[in-house]
Order: C-alpha cells, then structure tokens, then sequence
DNA sequence: GACCTACGGATTTTT
DNA sequence: TCCGTAGGTC
C-alpha cells in the first residue's frame, strides 16, 4: 500500500515536492509531522541517499520519533543514516569533527545555561561590578542576544548602538565582561548553547572548503518549527542551502512562541524573498480537536495584528465547550483541576496519561502536585528541575567532563572538593589566582607539579592526590566505554559512598538518581555509535549528548500518569483532556509583556498553542488570590478568557463573569486589580527548619505520608463519581433517548443516545448547564426526573 | 575549613 | 515561599 494515500491532498502535494524551496504555513494539528516524515520517505523511495538528508528538529525526542516512523515505511536500517536531530545536537556533533579549524579540543565541553551563569557571576565579580547592577541573568540575556545575532564580543565593543544602550542602562561595562566570558569559555575548551550555533556560522564563513564540503554533503534540508528559529539558526540554514536550494521549512507563524530567544517570524515572512520561487503549502484542516475547539482558538488568535492569513478548519465533532472555572486561591484551583480530572477519567473511560495541566510558569506547579498527589493520581512534571540538572548527577558529570577535558575549569571547580578533601575556599582562589598570573589552566598547573607560594604545603599534597586521581580516569577516557568508566569514577571519587552513607530520605534519593545514570550509561554504552558501528562509546561521546538533552527527550517510563508542564514544553504535543491554569493577570498573560505590542502578540500565541494541545474538551481556570513570595496577593481574570468567542464557553449567561459572580462572595470579575498585600505571612522559612537540627527534617519527612487522608474522601465521592462508591444505579430498561434525568454535578439533562451492552452501558446525555457528556452508567450518579 | 545563622532577592518561557 | 550567600563561630 502506497503510504502517501493516507495523506490529503495539501498534504500529499508537500510530501510529494521533490527539488527546489518549499515552504509548508501548517496549522496547529494539521498533520505536520506527517508530511515531514512522508516527504523523507518519499526522497528515500526516489532513491535519495539519507546519508545527504538534514532534518533538524526542535526535540531530540521528535526526530527520534520521526525517525522511527520513517523506518517502519522504508526500513530501520536505511533510517538510520538520516542526519537528524535538533540545531544545537547535530551541529555540536559537526563541531567536534571540525573542533581543529577554531583551535578547540576534540573533546570540548558544553555549558548549559548553568555553568554558563556560575561563570559569568565569577567574572562580574572578579572585575569588581556591582552584582545588583550587573544581574547576572540580563548579562547573560545581553550576551545570548549578542550571540543569536551572530555578534561576538569584538563586535559588541564596535556596535555603536549596542554600546549606547548598555550605557543608557547603567551598564558599560557588560562588554568586559563579554570578553572575559568568550576568553574564558575558549579557554576551557568550552561552548555555551549559542555558541554551538555561533561557531557553526563561524565554520561555514571562514572555511571555504568546509563549506563546500557541508553542501555537498546535505543535498536536502528540512527544518521543522521554523517559526522558531532565530537568526544565527537561519543564516546556517540559508548557507547550507545556497547551491542546490533543496530546502524544506514548515511552520505555524500563530505558534512561534520564542521571540524571547531570538526566534523570529521575519524567517518564515522573509522565506519566499529569499528563495523566490517557493513553492507554498498550507495546511488548514485538523485533525485533533473539535470543532469548538479549534473555533475557540481562531477566535483567540483574531486578536492579533501579526499573521499570515489562513483558516483553520476540522470535519471533527462539535465537542463540548470550554468550561472556565474560578477559583479563590492557588489551593482550591489546584483542587479543582484535580477533581475535575478524576470525574472526567470516570466519566469518559480516559486513563491518566490523556490528561495534561498547562501553566505559564514552571512556579505554578506545586498546588497541583499536591493536590494530585492526595488524591493519588499518578503525574509527571516535564521541564523545573530536568533529571541533569539536579545536584547530583550535575556533580558526577562534572567528573565526566574534567576527565574528557581537563581545560574544563568550571567542572574542576565544581568537584575539586566534592566529596569534601579538604580543600577550601581560600585554597582555591589561591590555585586560580596562580594559574591565572602564570596564564596557565588550572589543571595545567596542578599538574605541573611546582607548588605555587600561595598554597600550603598541606594543601598542596591534597590538591597532588587528587590530580593523580584524574589522571588516571583521563588516560583511560578513549580506550574505555562510557559505562566502565563512568562507574570506576563514581565509586573512586567518593561520590557512591558519599551518598549511600546518607540514609535521609533526600540522600536515598540522590543515590537513586545516580544509579539511574549509571544505568544510562550503561545503555548507551551498548547502542552503536551513529557514526561508526565498530567504535565504542565512550564518556566523551556520551558528553555530547547530555547536555543538549531536555526532560522532553528522556524515555516515558511507565506512561500512563497526568502530565504537568508549561505551555511551552507543550509545544508540539497533544492531550484529550487539557486544563490550562492560572488564567489571570500578570501571571498570564505575563506581566513583562505587558508593555509591548509585539510582547502580548506573543503571550496570545502561547494562549493559541495551549488550547490548540486538546483534542476532546479544554478546560480554562484561574484564581482570584494567589501566593507569590510567601504573600497572598489578588488577581483579576486574564484578558484572554475575554478574547474567546462566547459562544464556545460555558456559562449560564454566556459569559465567563456570571460564572464568576455565581459564587457569589461578593468578588467581581470586574474589579480593579489591586497589587496590595492582603496578609502579610509570618515567615517560617526552610532555614528555621534545618537550623532546628536534623531531627526535625527527619521527622517532617518520615512523619509525612502521601495519604488519601489529607483529603476528605468521603466529601470527594459525595460530588463525584467513583468506583468505589458507586451510586444507587438507575435501571437501564428506565431509560430511553429524551428521558429526563437528574445528575448530581451536571444538573438536569436529557438522554440523547444509549449504547453498548451491560454492565458497560453508555449514554449520552445534554445537560444544558454543562454540555454533552458520555456517561458509563454503572457509575454515573443519575437520577429519574 | 566546616558548620551555623540571618538576610535579601527571586518568577517568565528553553536549546 | 525558597534559595544562595555573607559573615560569624568552633
């Protein structure tokens, strides 16, 4: 069977395009990845080598799958050899090959946002700026733009208007600090994130034959989420692509949500002004969401000024409508979301894993939690603290990293007294301050052998112990696989038994984690390497990997659980059941946005994406006070609830005020918001905690069960349905289409279609209160009117 | 150098 | 609230 036959005819047409530009404007579930991958199935079928295919991606998980599906129509083996993957992993990988050209080391180490902050708080202070001035966070934001622009610190010192606006902010200085960080960074063998993209640039512009070669090489270019890319990503593109302009990019303008990175719609506006004879596809009709929903969402979306004209359609069922709920604190919302997750599983036979919550910021995530977790509904959280960036794992990679590249100073920093040998601040500003006036490497120094003045005589022996130490993980760093390795350096550096000998619930933790990276690794070790079958993986190669990974890339374990993200890691993701939270001012959309057009056009767009992540029903809350710093602060509804077309909401009145002021305690969804502090909270903070010694931790923790009994139970299936407390049932035979019924949270509603066989008889009912719902009637709380 | 305590600042969003 | 850190004591 000819696989294209599965597509439509826009999609068929823009999988079928086999040479020169094209462009594909896809609207949100329109099938996008579906054409990637056909298009790529199809050049392969034409007899396209996948040696010579680029397909970047914004996830390594997504051109992991990608990858897969394809394999399933043309064959694993050939799959294989496709060059794909997200910008910055594929071009590290290109970097490590060429690393000779920019004088780097084979083995150079990527900092994450991280490392990169721990340095640059070093440099401000070490040049003696004022840290409250000189934040490290718009540093680094100053730098990254720089970057993304394709601006290095020589550059940002010659930019007269750059420079004029530092000093407009009080802050001239920021281009010494640029170059200590770009000195510093080359020094250690290491690249940030942007400069993975940066170098990439520097490569293809400097190297005439590398050039050449890159574009010889990747015959076909494709570019998923191009309206995200920004401008150091676009001009590799756009290099790449000049001979045989074989370049694919497919995109949603009303979906680019990473302005704040960079990322640009002029790239996909731009597109056809580069390239003139694109040729342009749309994709219009969805296929995930009802009728209501994808209405809902253009109505949303008309609000903008910005966008490329296009009308997006489903043949879906009309659905329910978008239910918006308020709630009176961050608490009772997470409570909410909750239950109305546990009576809609019920309800409609969903499992768990159908179900997402979306916020706005990571923040948001500890009501839900906590209400979930009383309720004992399984989640996961994507995104706040990933798996690599805890403590821990960060501490045994550090190892990794020093080993694979001794220039690498933050890492050596990092661990040179973890687990504590005694060797303190003071000892280690002194090796630094040494290493810095000979212009040496730390590690250099320290290997030398000569004892600085400075240091100690018994320092000095510690710091020598703890050199041979690496030496002797560095030599073996080629020769052994990742796993060998990785696992003589966390049972020799002490870290194992560090953390064994911690038997507090969070010490049993960490030992968990680092197992689980060394099982990690122990997998890796096994796969083949991409590039050469016969080459074993080593810690170098897994460095390549890991820091480039994201929470959205590890593997879903057992699947089925409730999951918790912010609507930019749900990017490209769909759910039955999505509930978007903190719908209120300030919060979101965020209060920074508030000043600029452009800024709330963004805010907007996210709004579209999230309601665009559900397929069955969509459900909006928000809170009217909230905790923020330990404070009880007021909100007022977001504008967006404002935006949607009243006719897909639900709301007695049509209109999501009445369903405000139906609870009646005397709040309007109209009144002015007020930034005034409520209560101000006596403080207890975690340092009281631990200054009252370990016992109490101890028992705060052990004392504390997850139990059912933080929540009244009994009260939850009193207004909802549950297995366990199933209702009086009404008799089928009782029932037929139009009879009149009474449920007890839905209210009065009427039979509209009975199905299936007992005990699993389903209706479907109107509840003009609250839509159409599909009930399982073993459970439905129904009464005969 | 390790441990303790008190204080002030932080929340966008991510590769 | 939570986290990192400056500054103190042993």
């Amino acid at each position: 069977m000819d696989f294209l036959n599965e597509l439509n005819a826009p999609q068929r047409a823009a999988a079928e395009h086999l040479e020169g530009p094209m462009m594909v404007i896809a609207g949100a579930g329109s099938g996008k990845t579906r054409v990637l991958t056909y298009r790529i199935a199809n050049l392969m079928r034409q007899g396209v080598d996948p040696f010579s295919i680029l397909a970047l991606t914004f996830t390594n998980k997504a051109a992991k799958e990608m990858k897969e599906r394809i394999g399933k129509v043309v064959g694993s083996v050939e799959a294989r050899h496709l060059m794909m993957g997200t910008f910055h992993s594929i071009f590290a990988r290109i970097l490590r090959i060429e690393s000779d050209r920019i004088n780097y080391p084979y083995n150079f180490t990527i900092y994450d946002s991280q490392d990169s902050r721990a340095l640059l708080k070093d440099i401000i202070k070490g040049l003696g700026l004022d840290d409250k001035v000189y934040k490290v966070a718009s540093v680094a934001n100053r730098i990254s733009g720089a970057k993304n622009n394709l601006i290095n610190a020589m550059g940002y010192a010659n930019h007269a208007e750059i420079q004029g606006e530092d000093k407009q902010a009080g802050k001239p200085r920021i281009i010494d600090v640029f170059m200590a960080y770009e000195k510093r960074c080359f020094n250690a063998g290491a690249m940030d994130f942007d400069d993975l993209l940066y170098k990439m640039n520097v490569l293809l512009r400097d190297f005439p034959d590398l050039l050449n070669k890159y574009q010889k090489r990747f015959k076909f270019i494709l570019v998923d989420e191009y309206q995200d890319t920004n401008y150091a990503q676009y001009l590799i593109i756009k290099q790449l692509a000049a001979g045989h302009k074989n370049v694919c990019v497919v995109g949603d303008d009303a979906q680019s949500i990473y302005g704040f990175r960079g990322a640009s719609i002029q790239n996909i506006l731009n597109f056809k002004k580069d390239y003139p004879d694109t040729k342009t596809y749309k994709l219009e009709q969805n296929y995930r969401s009802t009728k209501i929903i994808v209405n809902a969402a253009n109505s949303v979306i008309a609000v903008n000024k910005d966008q490329i004209k296009k009308e997006v359609w489903t043949e879906n069922s009309e659905g329910e409508k978008i239910r918006i709920h308020r709630a009176s604190s961050d608490n009772y919302e997470g409570r909410y979301v909750a239950d109305n997750i546990f009576e809609t599983r019920g309800i409609s036979g969903s499992e768990y894993g159908d179900f997402a919550i979306l916020y706005r910021t990571n923040a948001q995530s500890r009501s839900f939690e906590e209400s979930l977790r009383k309720i004992n509904i399984p989640y996961r959280i994507y995104g706040g603290q990933s798996f690599y960036q805890r403590k821990e794992i960060k501490d045994l990679i550090a190892y990794f990293r020093l080993a694979a590249n001794p220039r690498d100073d933050e890492a050596l920093r990092r661990i040179i007294n973890y687990p504590a040998r005694g060797i303190g601040n003071t000892t280690m500003d002194r090796l630094f301050s040494a290493a810095g006036e000979k212009d040496l490497g730390v590690y250099d120094l320290m290997t030398l052998g000569v004892q600085p003045e400075s240091i100690k005589k018994a320092a000095w022996a510690k710091i020598q112990t703890f050199t041979e130490m690496m030496k002797g993980f560095s030599s073996d760093i080629k020769s052994q696989t990742a796993h060998s390795l990785g696992l003589r350096i966390a049972k020799r550096s002490g870290i194992v038994h560090q953390l064994y000998i911690d038997k507090t619930p969070e010490g049993v933790a960490r030992y968990d984690n680092v197992q689980e990276l060394l099982n990690g690794l122990q997998a890796f070790s096994e796969q083949p390497d991409p590039d050469d079958e016969n080459a074993i993986r080593t810690l170098s190669d897994f460095l390549l990997d890991v820091a480039l990974l994201t929470d959205a890339d590890k593997d879903d374990d057992d699947g089925n659980k409730v999951s918790l993200m912010t609507i930019h890691a749900a990017k490209g993701l769909e759910f039955k059941h999505v509930n978007i939270v903190g719908l209120e001012e300030n919060l979101f959309p965020s209060q920074r946005s508030m000043d600029s057009r452009a800024d709330m056009e963004e805010e907007r767009r996210l709004f579209y994406v999230a309601i665009t992540r559900a397929c069955e029903t969509c459900t909006l809350s928000y809170a009217t006070t909230r905790f923020k710093w330990g404070q009880v602060h007021n909100g007022e509804p977001s504008r967006f609830l404002e935006e949607i077309d009243e006719q897909f909401i639900i709301a007695p009145s049509g209109n999501y005020n009445s369903v405000a002021n139906f609870t009646n305690d005397g709040w309007s969804s109209r009144g002015s918001f007020s930034p005034k502090v409520v209560k101000p909270t006596q403080t207890h903070n975690k340092n009281s905690i631990r200054s009252a010694g370990k016992t109490t931790l101890k028992n705060i923790n052990s004392d504390y069960k997850p139990s059912i009994g933080g929540r009244n139970l009994t009260k939850l299936s009193s207004s909802s349905v549950s297995p366990q407390s199933p209702s009086k049932n009404i008799e089928i035979s009782n029932l037929s289409e139009g009879t009149l019924v009474k449920h007890a949270k839905f209210g009065k509603g009427k039979v509209v279609k009975i199905e299936g066989e007992s005990p699993n008889v389903k209706a479907t009912i109107f509840f003009p209160a609250a839509g159409s719902k599909q009930l399982l009637l073993k459970f439905a709380k129904l009464e005969l009117l």
